[in-house]
DNA sequence: TTGTAAGCGTTATCAA
DNA sequence: TTGATAACGCTTACAA
């Protein structure tokens, strides 16, 4: 492959000049111009992208650090942010971590050694203090509720999402609560649960352990959560659950085993998903590819200024009611 | 940032000497060994990979061409790429594309910079002849049917998978099918419309185009198909439907308008998606995460081999009886 | 408006 | 086992 010498010596010009016309810069005659494009033209010649890369110090590529590819969670910030990146010419290189802390890690490495310009975290496990280390190798935007911590963020505020939920069931009556979760670690879980047991406390209201379903991700998910509830002894009357997608596994297959909706068990979800449409459930929209582009907006402004526009933003969602409470 | 020279300097060894205790080389004294390690340690050393890049040639990165990034059928067959890539210790680059042009020569244009090693498509608009150009610049691997076309493929027989799908519609007595198909466009999709014509023909039936449905890619499509059937002066009694999404769509507003289903309209989709099962949508299994996974193995084994282990991969569908027929 | 030359930070060959 | 040194291919002062 030819590079940028030989382009030089085929136009009879300097490399300094080839380079000053293949990333159009002024102050070049009109002549050279032309027979530098026709020495790239006759020797078929591409820019080198890894020497540009170390020649400039950055790469244009952000690194997207989420757990799954294929949930409609992840996959829709991921596309909020690709997007946002594409239209400023950023490239995304992604990281599947499957919440293995390793897998967090080789992330952040990666940006410590020039791979990527910044990282947008859309959820970890690693602790705060390890991924605070590499605030120094470059810009990272977290996509949770970082609250106390040091970080750049765009989070849903699901403490507040899960209490407005919560207080909606209480106020149609409900006393018996329960609720789904992704998992029992990470910053929006830790928000939820919180916003339960403050919740639950100011009605006097005892939480139940065992009205707590853990690892609800996908449809599958509902289908084990309403069979678990169907044989519990004493069944909570309504169930905030983690997402559309193991609500609607909650009522197709409690449908099946003959489970009222709303009349045996309430449900709230979170997400506003299509499929929650067609199921009428009563559902808490978040603005995930939203989140994805402020994020993306968040990292480039930094990278592109050298400052921070605002370090924290918090997004708003929108309550629907529909009838599955 | 120190580099591999300071390192040198700091241990009083070559920068050959640095590289060949970095890279894990043998042949060097566990003593000089030691103090390199040191020294990396002492000045918070890490490599630029930029510059790694460069000097190999190589970056170990793949790039990925897929439209949408949050619809299932492309989030699954990228999740199958990511598992398979992160065990060979390889990253991935995600161009969506939104079926623009421009797009996906940006992605051809990303391997001619050798800013990746290889590019898998998922599915694309470009010409033939537009993308075989870029073969000389590393290995391409579709994940469609390229037919006649001289490329590295994995994929799903779709002309098959329409045809078992037809003939036991047929079967079940139907002589009105209609189908869904998510673009006209396509390899996928024209392979699907090639069995639906030869199929019909077969059975002297004449095929009719207001009985296919363009465009449906997500659950909402769904809803606007079951609408237009509804409007239909005359009405197909089966449809083919291209995703388990649609298909659900259908059948879920189908319900709130009094469709039956089997016995207004019969259906038939593909996936196997979760949703299909409490839905009881009869549906031909794609092995999608698996195609990805074989995707990566192809061009993976190309790179570190240098030659083409086999050319091409027909994957099976699995028929999966249910009560939507 | 143009050219020279010094980086950018590795890897890998070759000689010792 | 080790070290010098030549690539790898581009950007960008600086000088002219």
């Amino acid at each position: 492959m030819a590079n940028i010498r030989e382009i030089a010596k085929e136009a009879g010009v300097s490399v300094a000049t080839v380079s000053r016309v293949l990333n159009g810069h002024p102050y070049v005659k009109e002549e050279k111009r032309n027979a530098v494009w026709e020495a790239v033209e006759k020797l078929n010649y591409t820019k080198n992208i890894n020497a540009v890369h170390l020649a400039k110090g950055k790469t244009s590529i952000i690194g997207v650090v989420l757990p799954y590819l294929n949930h409609p969670y992840f996959a829709t910030v991921l596309e909020g942010i690709s997007k946002e990146a594409l239209r400023h010419r950023y490239h995304l290189l992604v990281f599947q971590t499957n919440y293995d802390v390793e897998k967090e890690l080789e992330a952040l490495e990666m940006m410590r050694m020039k791979q990527v310009d910044g990282l947008i975290i859309c959820s970890h496990v690693a602790d705060w203090g390890v991924i605070g280390e590499y605030k120094q190798d470059g810009p990272i935007v977290l996509c949770e509720d970082v609250r106390d911590q040091d970080f750049l963020s765009v989070y849903i505020d699901h403490y507040e999402a899960f209490t407005k939920a919560l207080r909606y069931l209480i106020q149609k009556g409900h006393r018996h609560i329960g609720y789904c979760i992704g998992r029992t670690t990470g910053a929006n879980s830790k928000a939820r649960q919180a916003a339960y047991y403050d919740t639950l406390r100011q009605i006097g209201v005892e939480p139940r352990k065992e009205w707590i379903f853990d690892r609800c991700l996908y449809m599958e998910d509902g289908k084990r959560v309403i069979h678990e509830w169907m044989s519990l002894p004493e069944k909570p009357s309504a169930l905030l659950v983690s997402s559309d997608q193991v609500a609607a596994g909650i009522v197709l297959w409690g449908k099946k085993e003959g489970v009222k909706i709303p009349a045996d068990l309430a449900i709230v979800s979170f997400d506003n998903h299509p499929i929650s449409e067609p199921l009428q459930i009563t559902t808490i929209e978040l603005p995930l590819a939203l989140m994805g582009k402020k994020a993306f907006r968040l990292i480039y402004h930094y990278i592109e200024t050298g400052n921070i526009a605002r370090k924290t933003e918090k997004l708003s969602v929108r309550f629907i009611e529909r009838s599955s409470v």
